[in-house]
DNA sequence: AAATACTTGTTCTCTTTTTGTTCTTGGTCT
DNA sequence: AGACCAAGAACAAAAAGAGAACAAGTATTT
């Protein structure tokens, strides 16, 4: 539609990328970077999109240098333009930055999502996200209230790992978990609190 | 990101270096004290990479005279640009680095300094340096051995305040300060260590 | 003041790692 | 069949690292 460049749909997507992740890039990504943030596991096959951007001046060309690559004015120009698309692309992938869910999720609301960044000391590859902590259940092991803790995405918990917990899918809580045959137990790091039993 | 130099990614982030911690060295640093900040090896090397910026008119070239790597009006002045562009941006604030000092400290020597990016959230403008705590001083206020505390360098400190209080210019530990005209008390929080009194 | 040691920038060589590029093979979709 | 794409091997140049050696300057000692 607006694609005066007579790109393909690769071209377009990773183009689309490279505009709405520039500002997490401190610097330009390299092919390996730009893989590995879009998911893909070919170099030369990225190697080939760029270059169909590279041929319609919307890449400048690094003629063997090892620069990372650079979006040509022409493609910055353009981008106001593409801001629509963007949101039209529907999948978003591998964004450098971990982001703090909140939408459609059970847990409390969270007026406005920001995504924030974290040391790379911290940082996983793995998906996560960040809450804040209220309440004081887990207080003896250094949890307070007002804490961000950055939870790792999982579909399943081991006995003794602190979790995030939905009871009735409503309320959240963090949690010692210990999961027996009959019975799951949340136990606080709180002498003041009890553990709860569940079935 | 935006870089009209054609530096390379090493150059980026040597000058990234300077300009985010030029306010923590009081001497333009030297070739050693910028590896050894930046956790290299090689005085060589990085003279190469130094050369770069000096060609690119970024940093001032030294003709075996001034001591020190120094920015130019050049680097400066384009610092301010990126500052203003990057507050118009909106989101994505700040530099990046936050420097951890220990050069010439009586801290207990770090084996390689290195800078990490702290999440906006925490940050500050004031001049600030990170230390991973030893021990359990301070247990009971959720400050856990290894964590990671972002330190703000003052040269006095208020009663009921948090301190990285030096003993006899060797140990450093982490306490709650209380100072009267005839002594001075460092107070942990932890029950099984009492106060300490100086003089 | 002279001699000495230490700093600090510079140059050089050698090695390793990174990165852009090319090519081949095979798959999918229209 | 032809366009598009994924995956990966192989390669060459670029970039980065380590370290030795040297020289001009600074500091310290004699």
């Amino acid at each position: 539609m607006n694609n005066h460049f007579n790109l393909t749909r690769k071209q377009q997507q990773v183009l689309d990328f490279l505009i709405a992740s520039q500002d997490h890039f401190i610097q330009p990504p390299t092919l390996d970077e730009l893989c590995f943030a879009m998911n893909l596991k070919s170099r030369g096959s990225l190697h080939k999109h760029i270059q169909g951007l590279i041929n319609a001046g919307l890449v400048e060309a690094p003629n063997r240098k090892q620069r990372g690559v650079r979006l040509t004015e022409l493609s910055l120009s353009n981008q106001a333009i593409n801001d629509t698309t963007i949101f039209d692309s529907s999948e978003q992938p591998g964004t450098p930055y971990v982001g703090a869910i909140a939408a459609g999720s059970p847990i409390e609301a969270v007026p406005n999502i920001s995504y924030m960044e974290i040391p790379d000391e911290i940082k996983t590859e793995k998906p996560c996200y960040i809450l804040k902590v209220k309440g004081d259940s887990m207080i003896e092991d250094g949890i307070f209230d007002g804490d961000w803790v950055i939870i790792e995405q999982r579909s399943h918990a081991r006995n003794g790992e602190i979790v995030v917990a939905l009871i009735d899918k409503v309320d959240a809580t963090l949690k010692y978990i210990e999961q027996y045959p009959h019975e799951t137990l949340l136990i606080p790091a709180n002498k003041n609190m009890k553990p709860m039993h569940f079935h």
